[in-house]
DNA sequence: AATTGCTACAACCGCAAGTCC
DNA sequence: TGGACTTGCGGTTGTAGCAAT
């Protein structure tokens, strides 16, 4: 058999915008099948990856709160490194976006905090191993240059969006503009913006769960709160703010595609 | 100015759970 | 009911950019 050559590595803008437009045509949820008909050479997994953690519009960027600092951090104190689970808890982050926050920036603030709650013991001493193979991550943190990055009050461009020079460097520098404090419905409850492929009673125990703590009302509220402000997206909605109409009509030059038999099921 | 070490983050991998037939 | 397939999750890696030396 000839197997198709797969795509890795950094997405391309025009992957970005292709993906973009086949998830509103489709859903978020069948991801081979979107990987086959958007003709990207991409696997569905990779698809998903790259939508949850930095296409969908519902994506916050920008240096974290400190009042979401802290929820990560009690979080994780609950539960450990279910990432995912704490990002329903902060939306429009995604669990890749606060397991990287936390190895990088809280680990060391958790490991201060359990040592100032509990008496100074034998605290072991291998700060070397900073290895990922740890349980809880709770890791002696060798003395390290400490960028204030609690005391941020503005919003600092992530490196990517200025100069990253391969995959998003293209991208505006949408992070200037202030984040606003704002819970919108995290993307992980809803199965993305059109839930027609989303199979049916899905809904975990966790979701419930966490529904006791973050009502649905509140929810809905801070959408509304966040639809009525100049909600932050993801970049490539900034960059394409026209991009569907745009796709409408361009859709038959750049995406061949789209013209395809296959089509006629879905629309 | 060049080198080195660190930070930030995108993306991949493997496994487990869920769904479909 | 069980096997194949898909999706979700957590861990890990790769790399660009920046600051310190």
């Amino acid at each position: 058999m000839v197997q198709e050559e797969i795509r890795k590595g950094p997405w391309t803008e025009h992957e970005d915008v292709q993906l973009v437009f086949y998830v509103n045509l489709f859903g978020d949820r069948r991801w081979d099948f979107i990987a086959k008909v958007s003709g990207l050479k991409r696997t569905g997994k990779s698809c998903r990856l790259r939508w949850v953690n930095y296409l969908h519009p519902g994506l916050k960027r920008g240096k974290m709160t400190t009042h979401e600092e802290r929820l990560v951090l009690e979080l994780h104190s609950k539960w450990g490194n279910r990432w995912s689970r704490i990002a329903r808890k902060l939306p429009g982050r995604t669990d890749n976006e606060i397991k990287n926050y936390w190895r990088t920036h809280l680990r060391k603030k958790a490991q201060e905090r359990k040592q100032a709650m509990s008496p100074p013991s034998s605290i072991s001493n291998s700060s070397s191993s900073a290895s990922s193979n740890a349980p809880v991550d709770y890791m002696p943190v060798a003395e390290t240059k400490e960028r204030s990055f609690y005391d941020t009050g503005g919003v600092l461009a992530p490196s990517s969006w200025i100069s990253r020079s391969s995959t998003s460097s293209n991208n505006p520098p949408m992070d200037l503009m202030p984040v606003m404090e704002t819970k919108g419905r995290s993307f992980y409850d809803t199965g993305g913006d059109l839930e027609i492929f989303a199979p049916k009673g899905k809904k975990d125990k966790e979701v419930e769960e966490s529904e006791k703590v973050y009502s649905m009302d509140d929810i809905w509220k801070d959408i509304d709160l966040s639809e009525n402000c100049q909600t932050i997206t993801s970049p490539i909605w900034n960059y394409c703010p026209d991009l569907l109409w745009m796709m409408e009509e361009e859709e038959s030059k750049m995406f061949p595609a789209i013209n395809d038999p296959f089509f006629a099921l879905a629309g």
